[in-house]
DNA sequence: TGGTTGACCAACT
DNA sequence: AAGTTGGCCAACC
């Protein structure tokens, strides 16, 4: 205990699961991709990859770049905006 | 309280 | 490579 109580600020405060997915999903770098599946297993339920696609699709906050989150398979999948804007997107920062 | 929905995943064809 | 099937889980009626 004398070391580190060092939270991180966002795993380890409890909202609700789709707060959770937001926070996480924000904190994604620019020029990187993470999958639905790995924002699940973040978020504390590795099998509710669904809901994550979910809460994304009625988010549309531009703090979150949602368009970063993208299948495990290799594909894009979905977007608000249109998945041409998202690939479109992805590659303008330099994601291959 | 219970059933339906969905920006998915994995396996199979 | 692309389509189908069953499963899984949180959110929304």
């Amino acid at each position: 205990m004398i070391l580190t109580n060092r939270k991180k600020e966002s795993e380890n405060l409890v909202g609700s699961f789709s707060d959770r997915v937001r926070l996480i999903v924000r904190k994604i770098p620019r020029g990187k991709t993470l999958t639905y599946k790995e924002v699940a297993r973040r978020a504390g339920s590795p099998k509710a990859f669904r809901s994550v696609g979910t809460i994304l699709s009625k988010n549309y906050n531009k703090d979150i770049p949602c368009h970063r989150v993208i299948k495990s398979d290799g594909q894009l999948g979905n977007y608000n905006r249109g998945e041409k804007m998202k690939e479109q997107l992805l590659r303008s920062e330099g994601v291959v």
